[in-house]
DNA sequence: TAGACGTAGA
DNA sequence: TCTACGTCTA
């Protein structure tokens, strides 16, 4: 890849508001509020070697679930996600589950984005920061799995949706 | 896939000039250049049935090559292309091969876009409108291909390139 | 439901 | 080189 001005970064980014909307996972690396193409989880590596996650995509591949406005709980990756035919295998902490537990002990924000159906189709949007507040490990059908609780950071503006 | 007003069509696409450059495939189809993510040649339906090319991405994964400026050899689809792994099949006069065929007959023009690696990295670029002149069938490796030359059709923009 | 000239990062 | 919550059309 050619990427010019571009290091990977915790929080805000200049010139994306809350609720904002994309059509495609493409444009979301494009403004740089997810550096990956098809992970869910993006994350950087700290000068001290640390990884920490930078944002997370929440498109319904896994049994994710947004309990209220304010909490997201969010499954860890690996391991085969819901369509998958694979053989379903334990998830690890390593990569970006790995990233996402040590955002909560760092207590850095991460940027949320979920796919939601509007009116208008398909489309990613941007939730805003959050914090991993807490770290489970659970047992699902045939494998354990991470899930991270996140709960959404004070003072951003509200979200409302023509959702269909 | 959600789309409004965008029906696919033959010839020049409103708003997109002669050189316009495009970092991700998932531009070609948002501006509808090229309406496949990752399929080279793209096609309509008409009316009576017959099918008929609207767009090729040049990307250079098959034995494409431009020998000139105006004219660009293009592979046909399927039959594994150059990095494949898997065993080599003859190709078939079907799908975006039979579109490319049905275009030379018909004589519409093609939209073509290259992938390029200019001094600021890679990209696609819309090289114009051009016609396919002449299907060939030829023996490769372990297989028949087919192979179209398109020549670019006459007023159209010179291109250059500060490519690295 | 599967195939197709996808992409970035580990 | 491979994995990863891709995405369109047939």
């Amino acid at each position: 890849g050619e990427w010019i001005n571009t290091t990977k970064k915790i929080g805000a980014i200049r010139g994306v508001k809350v609720g904002d909307r994309f059509r495609h996972r493409a444009q979301l690396t494009l403004v740089g509020l997810h550096r990956q193409f098809t992970c869910g989880i993006d994350y950087l590596k700290r000068k001290d070697g640390k990884i920490l996650a930078t944002s997370i995509v929440d498109s319904g591949r896994y049994t994710n679930n947004m309990q209220s406005s304010d909490i997201l709980i969010y499954s860890g990756q690996g391991g085969k996600s819901l369509f998958e035919k694979a053989e379903p295998t334990n998830q690890t902490l390593k990569g970006g589950n790995l990233a996402l537990s040590n955002s909560k002990e760092e207590g850095t924000p991460i940027r949320v984005i979920r796919k939601l159906k509007l009116s208008t189709g398909w489309c990613y949007v941007y939730y805003g920061l959050y914090t991993v507040e807490k770290v489970m490990k659970e047992r699902e059908i045939r494998k354990w799995v991470y899930k991270f609780r996140l709960r959404r950071n004070s003072g951003q503006p509200k979200l409302t949706f023509d959702s269909s």
